[in-house]
DNA sequence: TAGTGGTCTAGACCACGAA
DNA sequence: TCGTGGTCTAGACCACTAC
């Protein structure tokens, strides 16, 4: 209709001016890791286009990792992701502190249970414990690990302390060493229930890992489920 | 308004309901991988709500994984996923073959030129081939692969079969093995040109492999990026 | 309590794909 | 050519957060 748009130079739409405007202001540091970004209606206004737009840019920018979202709290600039060794001794707490992070972990769960499924599978015995975690970095909480152990490797586990290293836990007191390991790392979408532990709105990509470990004589003693958000974990692997 | 709405039952919303829907039909195998889902008007009619309700379940599912689509074509039952070993010398024909799927490569550019940033930082020399090529499991595009090898390791590459195993090719006819590798992985999103090749939408999720792989003298010869489709890849490690 | 994000309605026009 | 998905407008009401 306007003569302007029949010149062959490429439209540039609302929701790529929007991208490209905040990446920049990101990139350019003008917005720090932790920041709140302006609110979606400002945006709005600043960008003159509607809400459904921004948020169509919004989401596209936390799948890229650069920005994630606080459910009802706003949109906020990504810190530096967690770099981990999956084929390493996991140490999640002297990792992150040796990156410059403070970390933290809180105890959601512990209980004795019957294992089913895959917990069964790999373990080979019904009487385990299931103790449920959230880790934290500098306070956001990124991790939700779910670990399955053997009762009759950890006796009266429950009764320990366990917001702390698990696996100095298992050295230490048990005499437990774990010498393998294997992962199972694959892409996924958060649950209504992880979504709300990791305070993110269900949907937001994440990486899953199951793991399962090995003590001495090579029996499978644990076997985990971690949730990561997507953008808080680089994993790096040597061979 | 309505005094049903008063009663304490939660209220399920359209989207939820719809998510649920899709989702047991695709468990239960009525739509089996691959199957094109009935379109966005369609489960409109169906479930009574709008097109972006329609939209954001969907956007859900393929969070999850569970179906993907291809841009202005519909949306797809995601088909399962290849399980790959990052810390084996990678072979995807290999790996492919033996999980049952028929995997092609096409050379997408072989290109004599001087490395920057991250791959010359890696590689220390600067006279590199960069090859890009296009991986894809029972005819669908599932992995963007760009390499960086060494001029002075691998000359006259560009006058070599490119579609094949590489790894072949420089065991082979450069008498150049593979013994050491590391890899970098992350999540992330497709920018423009990797989803146009991977024929899905731009933002879609992805996983981002960097690797750098030593000769028998433990050089550095060669570096790559891939883009995988974050629902088409499963990795196991060891240790 | 004011403003935020979460969710949704009811449309529209376009470019592209399949036929 | 017709129907599809891609993108967008212009609102609305709600639950929750921050103050």
């Amino acid at each position: 209709m306007d003569t302007l748009e029949v010149t062959d130079q490429p439209v540039i739409r609302p929701s790529t001016l929007m991208l490209r405007g905040l990446e920049k202001s990101i990139r350019s540091r003008e917005l720090c890791p932790g920041d709140r970004l302006p609110s979606e209606r400002e945006l709005q206004e600043q960008y003159g286009c509607t809400r459904i737009t921004i948020r169509d840019a919004l989401l596209r920018l936390a799948a890229s990792g650069l920005i994630y979202r606080q459910p009802r709290k706003g949109w906020f600039v990504t810190p530096p992701r967690l770099i981990c060794n999956p084929t390493r001794r996991i140490h999640f707490l002297h990792d992150a502190r040796s990156q410059g992070f403070v970390p933290s972990t809180e105890l959601i769960s512990c209980k004795q249970e019957q294992a089913e499924g895959a917990a069964y599978d790999v373990l080979q015995d019904r009487d385990v414990y299931n103790i449920c975690r959230l880790r934290k970095l500098n306070g956001r909480p990124v991790l939700i690990e779910n670990m399955h152990l053997l009762q009759h490797s950890f006796p009266d586990l429950h009764l320990q302390q366990l917001d702390n290293s698990l696996t100095d836990l298992m050295r230490n007191h048990y005499q437990t060493y774990i010498t393998g390991e294997e992962a199972r790392i694959c892409s996924t979408a958060l649950e209504d229930w992880q979504a709300e532990l990791l305070q993110v709105t269900p949907g937001t990509p994440a990486i899953r890992i199951e793991r399962t470990r090995f003590d001495r004589t090579n029996r499978a003693v644990e076997f985990d489920i971690e949730y990561w958000l997507h953008d808080a974990i680089e994993l790096h692997v040597r061979s």
